[in-house]
DNA sequence: AATAAATAACGCATATATGCGTCAATAAAA
DNA sequence: TTTTATTGACGCATATATGCGTTATTTATT
């Protein structure tokens, strides 16, 4: 049964969606496909679809991974507001 | 035993590093302590200092909480280079 | 020096990100 | 439509971040 037992704080929800939005933008913006960001960043393709969707929330290492695929900095990739 | 099982990634190491001294830095410049800062971001204490020594790779949800605490965007706080 | 405050360095349980699959659904191109 | 490319949505094992302790060490204060 799916559970409720621990508290979720609702602005590190918004974080990691805000921040799979602006993956997203970004990626497309280079007109990269899922697969080849994953290739560039060395991380599994499923990882990006579930980072884009908000759905895992990265570590630093990773958002580092993939910014620098991007050709970006952290600064530029996580400049969004909440 | 320790173990070389894994790949290490310089870069990954080198990113949580830098984030650690800027980390550290920042709460210096707003004169907090490490419990000061792990209060207000709402993370155990021994967890910040693991931060700020490059023990560990925070995830989006903390790194954004503690600018957060610091009343820093993600955007300074990680804008550094490696 | 003695005391207090701050930080380092551990241990440990649990939740979860990572890493690597597979298959389904959707979109794009033929 | 049919084929191909892309993305979504799963499963699962493993490494590790989180969360909460405790004790040691270092630093600051008196």
């Amino acid at each position: 049964m799916p559970h409720f037992r621990w508290v979720i704080n609702i602005k590190n929800v918004e974080v990691i969606k805000a921040f799979g939005r602006r993956l997203r933008d970004l990626r497309i913006s280079k007109g990269l496909s899922q697969e080849q960001l994953a290739n560039e960043a060395e991380i599994p393709l499923s990882q990006v679809g579930r980072i884009e969707r908000g759905e895992i929330n990265p570590t630093l290492s990773t958002v580092y991974a993939l910014c620098t695929a991007l050709q970006t900095n952290m600064k530029d990739a996580l400049d969004f507001k909440l």
